[in-house]
DNA sequence: TTGTATGCGTTATCAA
DNA sequence: TTGATAACGCATACAA
């Protein structure tokens, strides 16, 4: 209840009658120290309820025990911070860092902003950075991996890359969604998300390559650059389903894009999967309580965030260190 | 692209041909020293794309620029970061710490390990705590708060209670959700959610009032104890359901339940609103673009954020500082 | 108005 | 095996 000055190692120290050093050697668990003394600083330690001062340790190991993770924002309608997915995995690395003793420091990076990625490894900020998506930062990310930078990212691997990514193979997740839909004898599929960006970009390539391997010949038009709020992307569904009605299947980009479909759909009094069968993509909780519930493509947050952690921290950030896992579908009652 | 040593205060000092103290003064925007030497430096400094070691800085002035945000975790089944709500709370304090300068350092934190609180605020940790919740901590927060701890909690105001609150009137809003429902000519309307902890009984108390006031006797066998997680509550609802097969209205204690109990009623046939009406509480994004789209009790949580961050920065965390906001009924397509 | 000197709490180097 | 001391990079009291 009373307001206790914090302790310091010098105090601990007194109280044991030995030297500082001994006190930080005995709790770092420095094998210089006689078991005996070690077990007899710890203990005491213990009991006075102190603990090392992290900002003057990491100031004297030049280590922060922080891993910054960024969300590159775009622009004020790109997937915000608070997009479930984004949020999931920011819950996934807070308990995979936590797990390896390491705090987070999350931050929204307007990646505008010139050296985004160096102004948060600045020294004393974070020991390394774990970026959730590439975004269009491909080029920047690579010039801060080749100055020794330590940045991961979750995302796809792409041409010419110099850092690590994690991710789950996308061109493989686009032909599960789409050759599911397929089997399922729908014929006019279209794809929801904005291709341009890596990982829809190759989710894409696998929905088209299913549809060439059915004989079918992809249809540019059957292509809606949606947004990846969900209100945005209703207002671009909606305007993309009252120009081609006759569709009967959707692979979209992500299970936010994917039930906002399924809005714009029951809008329009079509049935989901009656008139037109959907496939989501990420496998966020929603997608398990959506309306109905949604079949989509799950990515393993969980692993992708160890994975993600284990390589910032260890230093092995090279791209050949980079993971492609492999995405399962899900089969819910949308198709 | 080549691996440049950090910059030091010092360096820039030796550049600019000033003492590092000067160097340090006018960055700081010191009054004292001359708004030409100023601009200079600040220039200089740009230039070199120099930036203060936060580490440095920190420990020396005992300040670390770092809020703690906290979401107490009682056992596996509780609310858990990822759940939308949280993360929406998370998502709004990153951005109202950041427009000030701080960073946030987000934590799960165990309750049942001793002092959870003050660990968080170890020297060097952070310079105050925010709580997402007071789960059934009122007790330890108080505490905290009596030993002189900057921390502020996201809640309900409680009896005796001695840190400061931010919150919506939860008795308010419990209120608002179940007059809606009555104006609706419903009678038998159940609520969900755990009303032994602190926010939710005071929407119970709330949602109670509305029926006394309709002449109606609240009937405790239409209390359900569902828990937060989506699929938790779903097994509870489904067998709150059928043992209630009469109900005609259900008052959420949050959206995700809420959306669990909209897939609950799906599955046993029955239609919402048709047969069920139901109002939800937290309007998170999941609430516009469920189906049908919610009808909710909205809090205003970059508001709240706000509020919560301008009290443990500025240390006025006294109980006197607590805020209950204003609930807002938003009415779409559930009821 | 600027410079000098000291210390924040820790760890690493060196000496004992 | 332990202790004394210097340094990490910065901010402030005090001197100039």
């Amino acid at each position: 209840m009373s307001e206790k000055t914090p302790l310091t190692m010098a105090e601990v120290a007194a109280r044991a009658g030995v030297a500082e050093s001994t006190v930080s050697r005995a709790l770092a668990d420095n094998p210089l120290v006689a078991e005996k003394t070690r077990l007899r600083i710890q203990k005491l330690a213990a009991e006075l309820g102190y603990s090392i001062n992290p900002v003057a340790q990491s100031l004297r190991s030049q280590k922060t025990r922080v891993v910054a993770v960024a969300v590159p924002l775009v622009h004020e309608r790109s997937q915000p911070l608070s997009d479930p997915f984004m949020m999931g995995m920011v819950a996934q690395l807070a308990d995979a860092l936590a797990a390896r003793g390491y705090s987070m420091l999350l931050s929204k990076v307007p990646v505008h902003e010139e050296d985004w990625i160096g102004r948060l490894l600045l020294p004393g900020r974070a020991d390394g950075v774990i970026l959730i998506g590439q975004s269009f930062e491909h080029a920047s990310i690579n010039a801060a991996a080749r100055s020794g930078k330590a940045v991961v990212a979750w995302g796809a691997q792409l041409p010419a890359q110099v850092y690590a990514s994690v991710g789950t193979d996308n061109r493989l997740g686009g032909e599960l969604a789409a050759s599911h839909l397929l089997q399922r004898g729908r014929r006019r599929i279209a794809f929801l998300g904005d291709e341009r960006l890596p990982e829809v970009g190759q989710r894409y390539e696998g929905y088209s390559h299913a549809l060439r391997q059915q004989g079918l010949i992809p249809d540019g038009g059957l292509l809606a650059r949606t947004h990846f709020r969900a209100e945005d992307a209703l207002d671009d569904i909606r305007e993309f389903l009252s120009a081609h009605a006759d569709i009967d299947g959707i692979v979209a980009a992500s299970d936010v894009i994917a039930n906002s479909a399924i809005r714009a759909l029951a809008e329009s009094g079509r049935g989901v999967p009656s008139d037109v069968a959907i496939v989501g993509y990420d496998d966020i909780e929603l997608a398990s309580y959506a309306n109905p519930p949604l079949t989509t493509v799950r990515q393993d947050l969980a692993e992708g965030a160890r994975l993600l952690v284990e390589r910032v921290l260890s230093g092995e950030t090279a791209v050949a260190q980079s993971v492609a896992m492999t995405p399962e579908l899900i089969v819910r009652q949308s198709s």
